[in-house]
DNA sequence: ATCTCACTTTAGAACCGTTCTAAACAGGCG
DNA sequence: CGCCTGTTTAGAACGGTTCTAAAGTGAGAT
């Protein structure tokens, strides 16, 4: 695990640094959708030292090497995503936590006739409650 | 299409006051999807007394009354859109510019069966190029 | 016509997330 | 060791937004 980190660094063209590695445990296994902050408090448990500034260059760097995506799902501050795959979004809008939806479990149609506009990318954001337990 | 602007303030419980009209002049006719900067640049032209606080205040008070919406597209500055029904969203990555996607003309499936989640809103969020002219 | 009072507007400060700056640090190599 | 390149750091700067506190506005009351 520790190795499937570093491979995945060295992988993508980063260098690999204490720092780096510290922001990469964290920030490349959580199921979550943390901001910059959230990575600073969390990697900074194990890691007192660390500022924040590193924190912002190694996310920014690990974004422009694509080991991490920043989308675009909430107003406030930026969200990392450690899934590069397709995938959709459901953001629970009591807690504000966002989930991830598989990309097979939506089906999108038309979206390639649609006229003046050749879509490269897309996805789904849906806003709701988390479900407490499932309907029978 | 004046009259047509006092009412819609009206309707939502908006006191009409010079400023609110001006911004409401603008950001409702608009088909752009517009951040708070470029409303203060484009009111200050036919208002060019106005502040940037009442246009912020404004801005935030039709959201709140159901004039605009804030959706969150991008992750720098907050864009405001007028078209108040549901739709999808084509962002046109060479130059930024936020198009409206009619909702009819996406279909999109197996939301509501989505485990785990109660979906009460979504949307299509689609990234690409603007065609320059249309395939034959 | 003047007074009153609630609401609106305003300039600028404060705030907050992010980026920049410039200096210190680290470590591989000659 | 000294050099060089890349990394980390604290704090300043920045840009968008909100807050503050004072001034303005105008509809009703007197
Ligand atoms: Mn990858
Ligand atoms: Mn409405
Ligand atoms: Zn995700
Ligand atoms: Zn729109």
């Amino acid at each position: 695990m520790n190795e499937d980190i570093l491979k995945a660094l060295l992988d993508h063209g980063v260098q690999p640094s204490a720092q780096r590695l510290a922001v990469a445990r964290y920030v490349l296994a959580t199921h979550d959708h943390p901001t910059a902050d959230r990575v600073f408090s969390v990697v900074r448990e194990s890691f007192p030292w660390i500022s924040r500034a590193t924190v912002y260059n190694t996310l920014n760097l690990f974004v422009e090497k694509g080991l991490l995506r920043a989308p675009a799902l909430t107003g406030g501050s930026v969200v990392f995503d450690p899934n590069t795959a397709r995938h959709h979004h459901f953001i629970d809008e009591k807690s504000g936590a966002i989930h991830d939806v598989p990309w097979e479990s939506v089906e999108v149609c038309n979206i390639e006739a649609l006229e003046g506009f050749d879509v490269t990318d897309f996805q789904v954001v849906m806003r709701g409650v988390k479900r407490r337990r499932r309907r029978t």
